[in-house]
DNA sequence: CTGAAAGCGCTTACAG
DNA sequence: CTGAAAGCGCTTACAG
């Protein structure tokens, strides 16, 4: 492999000198940066990255860590779409990404690898549980990191997270509004945060018109559509005249257990989910649902992590992200 | 942060010493092992990775390369699928994966980062283009690498893929079997190697019951659902009582087209799919498809890179794992 | 079994 | 503007 010394060597200068026009030091007289860079070009010279970490004291890597064994993770666009929002943010300020799919409880090698190993500057993780071994290691260890969602648990931890709350209360409001007098629920898991914060803002919207809240009409789901689906079941018998879905997935399993039992939709009940994955504006009719920013998401995590690299010991970053409610005809707003 | 020297001060050795109890060496007297241990126990230690690689020539990193600009990558799992593979497998390895999103035609930047800045021992690329100007500076350069899905263009390169043209000729004389006389195609797009195969597999399963294949059968979609929508309209004149769709998401889209023009499935027409998504088994009726492993080729990739790894020199891997026919409604066996 | 020393490929005061 | 030298945190012959 080539390395500064060979450069060196083969523009006759020394390694400094080769190391300050790789990393633009104006301390350079023009026509020596001009034949160094030449030699650069040639060989296609790259310096080594660990060895200038190892200098430095930083990698210029950020490491990204997704819970796994989330079922929805396979069938739901969102990390996809999160890798997305960080991978192509990192890219354009030169920044590589380190990518840890953690087991629900991880390792403590895992743990220790990702903290200590010194492989990245920052990291990011995708936090989703209530309780999460890695976001309290990371709570008193020194690597700064961002969490994508929100840790009611930690004060001092610095999140980005979408406006779950607002978005949840906003769609069930919008239901109320359109006259609908039995509106359920159909949750995500509770032990998760944006399942309990949806849930939050579904009891907002009741409180914010007085309508008092009927547990009967809470179910439990998992953000699956076999969930969505067995948990419509269980609401058929309460006779609900609208459901707001916690998840465009479940929406869709709650559409089609609405479909066995002849109920149409909106008519009889009307329905609206949460995401706004593309399944959602072909599904029969139309999800209304609540668009989240989840590219937006991931984007904003590097940047602000980048920032509280730039700016150690500052507070924490609490940034979130607003939802849009995206009517299309499912909730039956054409209707009245 | 914590580093050799200090550990070797805290317990009163060298840091040659600790170095080796830390890797395992079995030349240390077991009790001072033990008293090392302790040490390295009590404060957390974890030896600085970029450090190591430095000196051992390794980083015990692979890189994990996909192209975006795929349109499919948003609403497919394929990738999330292919990236646990890759993830989990390395996780077992204790190697660590850098993930690389990389647009549809690489910068120069990210392929010199790739290759020359010694982040990385390896590299597996999930490449579909039929002409990618990864593949072909990977084939010059130094480093291991590894591609999911072949690439007919290279000899030389390793590779891990499923089995797109015999699974699709499975499908194919499957349809032809149940007695189906117009078979039309649905294809992927044809710079992209899995689009290529399908459609060579749908040509050998004709070519196998000698019956000639008929271009105005075939058309070309982009393994979108809206792809698959569009091009099942264009077939609806031909009349066609079968299609063979190149993926599950233009399955979908066919499914939909001929829903509209008021075609059953599998009476009029009958419907096979390629991938086997999640979704496939819940369409109304459910759909018959190939089932590709890509969980599995995630996890071979790494595997023999690994191997390739330790065998520097060999001959290259070129290992093609089988689909498998999934048989529900849509293909209408149960009906004949 | 253990330690002193060289070396991995870089960066960066320091001196000139 | 340029170079010699020290140092980043590790590993690994080499000598004992």
């Amino acid at each position: 492999m080539m390395n500064l010394e060979e450069i060196a060597k083969l523009s006759g200068v020394s390694r400094s000198t080769v190391s300050r026009v790789v990393n633009n030091d104006p301390n350079v007289s023009s026509v020596t940066r001009e034949r160094v860079m030449q030699v650069v070009k040639r060989v296609n010279y790259t310096p080594n990255a660990a060895a200038r970490g190892l200098a430095v004291g930083h990698t210029h890597v950020l490491g990204l860590v997704i819970p796994m064994g989330v079922a929805a993770l396979f069938t739901d666009p969102y990390f996809p779409i999160l890798i997305q929002g960080v991978s192509s943010a990192c890219n354009s300020r030169e920044y590589s990404v380190m990518l840890w799919l953690a087991e629900p409880e991880y390792e403590r090698r895992m743990i220790r690898q990702i903290m200590y190993s010194g492989l990245v500057d920052a990291v990011i993780v995708s936090s989703m549980l209530l309780n999460d071994s890695l976001v309290q290691a990371l709570g008193d260890g020194g690597l700064p990191f961002m969490l994508v969602g929100r840790h009611p648990t930690d004060a001092h931890a610095s999140y980005v997270d979408a406006d779950n709350l607002g978005g949840a209360r906003e769609a069930v409001t919008h239901l109320l509004r359109m006259g609908r007098t039995r509106v359920a629920t159909i949750t995500g898991p509770q032990n998760m945060i944006a399942g309990a914060d949806r849930l939050a803002g579904y009891l907002a919207a009741l409180r914010d018109r007085a309508v008092v809240s009927d547990p009967s009409l809470i179910v439990e789901g998992d953000f699956t559509e076999a969930g969505g689906y067995l948990a419509m079941q269980q609401l058929l018998s309460r006779r609900p005249d609208a459901v707001f879905a916690a998840s465009d997935m479940m929406a869709i399993g709650a559409m089609r257990a609405l479909r066995e039992a002849s109920l149409r939709v909106p008519e009889d009940v009307a329905l609206v989910g949460f995401d706004d994955l593309p399944q959602a504006a072909r599904t029969e009719p139309p999800l209304t649902t609540v668009r989240q920013p989840v590219y937006r998401l991931g984007a904003t995590a590097v940047d602000s992590l980048l920032d509280l690299i730039d700016h150690p010991g500052s507070s924490p970053r609490r940034i979130v992200l607003p939802t849009e409610l995206v009517v299309r005809s499912s909730c039956g707003s054409a209707l009245r």
